[in-house]
DNA sequence: ACTTTGAGTTCCCTCAGGGAACCCCAAATG
DNA sequence: CATTTGGGGTTCCCTGAGGGAACTCAAAGT
């Protein structure tokens, strides 16, 4: 974990940083994504430390990001993504797109999607939710919003 | 910086967070996103630590996400966002989405996005590259890539 | 000469991450 | 019944990254 508070600042990057902004954590949330829910299934994909993967997972189910379910008699749990979590996986997404366009490298992206609504490969594109045209950092005017804080400009 | 190195695995979330993945870099990102381009401008901001951020910056220099210019005849110096820093400013603008959604209460979100296109507040939203349908978590399958490790299943 | 300012360095201290071993519970096995 | 197996964690110690404050350095300004 970070050692300074994200969750408090005025700023919604903070604020998410403060669910999914320690180490390992959108690992997990990825792991968990494509179908692996139990705790030795991640532990074991991704290397992590069994303490921290615990911590872990207790900080996303705490957030309401994940949710554990019993799936057996005995003492087994897996753990799901909520609705909140679903939709935090569009970080992961767009992480995915620059990742695959500025690291990738000769091998190209180690996945791809196949869009249900039309069946092909697609990437994600971001659109402005008003007028469907592409919408990124240069399309926009950065504005203070009802919750800003009091006095310094900040771009959260 | 966490311990493990994501930058070798097979997944471009991974790689992704080897760029901007240790604590404080996505906010160093959206400081000079919005213009606070000098050192003790983002270190009075944020309340980093100067050690902290002098590793931070030169990290995201050394990844081609930033450029140090010499604004001065002075050994003054400040940063600005390269083409690749400005895409990786798609997370953030995702991220702020998440946020506002999730986790900025009644108080509403911080700050708004002007779409320079439309003139209007919008939102950002994720759509398929290939048919401009919606493009979320439940909307795809993920399968390997030609980038794609020997044998796991991974969601890189 | 003295102060100011931007941009870092250096130092020490604490606490989070890594690694490996250990523990608990319930079912299956002999 | 006693033992093993396997999932899901805890506990322990060690190292190294983050926090904080003081220090440095170079070029102006006065």
């Amino acid at each position: 974990m970070q050692r300074t508070n994200f969750g408090d600042m005025a700023c919604s990057i903070a604020r998410t940083l403060d669910v999914i902004g320690e180490p390992w954590s959108p690992l997990v949330l990825r792991d968990i994504w494509v179908g692996m829910n139990r705790f030795d299934q991640i532990q074991a994909d991704l290397g992590i430390s069994r303490k921290v993967l615990t911590e872990r997972l207790g900080h996303l189910v705490e957030h309401g990001v994940l949710e554990k379910q019993a799936y057996d008699n005995r003492p087994r749990y897996e753990y799901v993504l909520t609705a909140k979590g679903r939709e935090l996986v569009d970080v992961l997404m767009v992480m995915v797109g620059w990742g695959d366009k500025w690291l990738a490298g000769e091998a190209g992206p180690p996945v791809v999607y196949r869009h249900h609504a039309c069946g092909e490969i697609g990437r994600v594109d971001l659109r402005c939710s008003h007028c469907g045209e592409p919408m990124h950092a240069d399309d926009i005017d950065v504005l203070p919003g009802p919750g800003a804080a009091p006095e310094p400009a900040s771009a959260g």
